[in-house]
DNA sequence: TTGTAAGCGTTATCAG
DNA sequence: CTGATAACGCTTACAA
């Protein structure tokens, strides 16, 4: 049943359609005689007006595009949820729309697209990679209401967590525990999040005077590689002087790190221990629980759409950024 | 920077927009030489058609409205990835474009103001609740097209794991590895997935001549309940008989079994052999690895998706429904 | 207080 | 072959 017009509404209670749509608004200039009328008419007919005539007629179009490239999966695999509830939060307070867009990698055209076209009137990108940048500062250019979540470029309005102090406290809790040799294993290089935990490492490290030895820094060179963490182990192991502690990138690194080092006959957190990045939610029922550093991404997700809304609202491309805090969270493995 | 609009085109051209309207459309009736004149102009110009004018002209809505209700995310908390994935490929197929509703509690009424308002052309419901299924039949009264995903109701086209075969292949697996005393542990009834393994355990022990035990039969009174596993492990293990295997209905809810039978000194699956439902990434990853049932998740919202959207295309309401064939995953814990 | 006209950006149909 | 008219459903400004 498609939902009537002010035209079919209008012709039925024998006025005009201008006169519907001003008791509608709440305009003053209607009599209360036809007030009464329409109103007691719209009690028993609901009203819904054509979504498509208001966004012509006013030009503001309220949807967000949220944009999930298959790239960043291996970063936003356990994110998805909360993203999506934190934008849905933003976009229900403010009447706006939540359109999502899976893309297998970032496509900066059919953004450009979908936003010349009217679909969409701003996005939420997240997790874009460093190979992504300079499509971010074309749309940029096209002036597209834009905002980065998971990830953060000058210039642009990002929403991130502060990497680089979530990798200090992960390595600073490892040196507080007494571990001296902590090796950091960690994701392709192409996100930008990836380098930040590293400088926290290293920053940890240097602090508590602790020299940085590249043979214990591990990196996968593939985005996705199953076997990544297995060798990388078994690596970092066969070191003369072998780590008694590794800090993963992600809980999803850090569980597999410690099936490898179980593999290889070592006891987690005793011989060695693990700290993950994510706190994602299998990760207190592993064994030993997971000791991991959280990242408030609802929060960012909701903050960064809201956000982005004003951007649209307003018309102005604003360029504030947001670094949110990440969160120890101390368990068994270390 | 907004796109121009035929209007703009053909007055820079100094011909109508009809005109222009033509070329783009391939239309047979204009010279060569105007079609000329308007491609070379769209070469360095691209145009990108106004998506509600073209809505508000044909009267269709090529949106598709996915909607999460929150009650459904102790169901589908390890599937939104995989739904978005599979929804988003049947979308792109037919040029039409997603839409995201994170519902607290199912709200048909909304649902009704959507579609009516034409925001979208109908509905991906994601596992539905029993306590929903009058709203689903009003909907469907309203004449709303709508397809069910992971849930399934008579009358409504649904597309859904065969849940009774999941249970069946699990618990069949378990008696083949000789077990004989197996319990049944899942989530709230609310939920049709959940009564339909049941089916499959109970059909899988008579045919095997095993009784049915209702003592053996745990679920979850509320909707989420942090100690549920923690106290119905341990019930189980007061039992005069306790069972020498538990079927999860969840691989979560396997994970905290196994966490709770190794505090209890119990070897998994030396004491009890445990199976879940799901094969979650990190179902894998576990000590012992778990045993699962997985549901093809991606193709289930793909082929759903699909079908919605011919119903949309062609303005029937069909009720054809399927229903998806379940794989056992073989692991550690069984 | 109410109705009319014009416009948002398309397209189908008719007239030239 | 091309331009004009009308329509989709709504709102703003203006006229009655």
């Amino acid at each position: 049943m498609s939902a009537k017009t002010l035209k079919e509404i209008a012709k039925e209670l024998n006025i005009s359609r201008f006169t519907v749509s001003r008791v509608i608004r709440n305009d003053k200039y209607v009599s209360d005689e036809t007030r009464k009328l329409v109103l007691d008419y719209l009690k028993k007919e609901p009203y819904f007006p054509n979504t498509h005539s208001k966004i012509l007629f006013s030009g503001k179009v309220p949807v967000i595009g949220l944009v999930f490239p298959s790239e960043a999966t291996v970063m936003l695999e356990f994110y998805a949820q909360e993203i999506i509830k934190g934008a849905s939060i933003a976009v229900k307070e403010k009447d706006f729309h939540l359109m999502l867009f899976a893309q297998d990698t970032f496509n900066y055209q059919e953004c450009i697209r979908l936003y010349r076209s009217k679909l969409v009137g701003g996005f939420v990108l997240s997790g874009i990679g460093k190979n992504n940048f300079s499509d971010i500062r074309q749309l940029k250019k096209e002036k597209i209401p834009q905002v980065l979540l998971c990830s953060h470029l000058k210039g642009i309005p990002s929403f991130d967590c502060d990497n680089v102090e979530g990798g200090y406290l992960a390595v600073k809790h490892l040196i507080k525990t007494g571990r001296g040799r902590i090796a950091f294993m960690h994701g392709h290089r192409n996100w930008v999040d990836v380098s930040d935990r590293c400088k926290g490492y290293k920053k940890a490290l240097t602090e508590n005077k602790i020299d940085v030895d590249p043979n214990y820094i591990k990196y996968s060179r593939k985005i996705i590689d199953l076997q990544f963490e297995k060798n990388a182990v078994r690596e970092l192991l066969a070191l003369k002087k072998s780590p008694d502690a590794i800090f993963a990138a992600s809980d999803r690194m850090a569980i597999a790190t410690i099936m490898s080092l179980k593999e290889n006959g070592k006891k987690v957190p005793k011989d060695v221990a693990v700290i993950g990045f994510d706190n994602i939610s299998t990760s207190e029922n592993l064994n030993p629980a997971l000791s991991t550093v959280e990242q408030p991404i609802e929060s960012m997700a909701y903050i960064a759409t809201k956000n982005l809304i004003q951007m649209i609202l307003t018309g102005k491309i604003i360029s504030k950024s947001q670094l949110f805090k990440p969160t120890l969270i101390l368990r068994k493995s270390t």
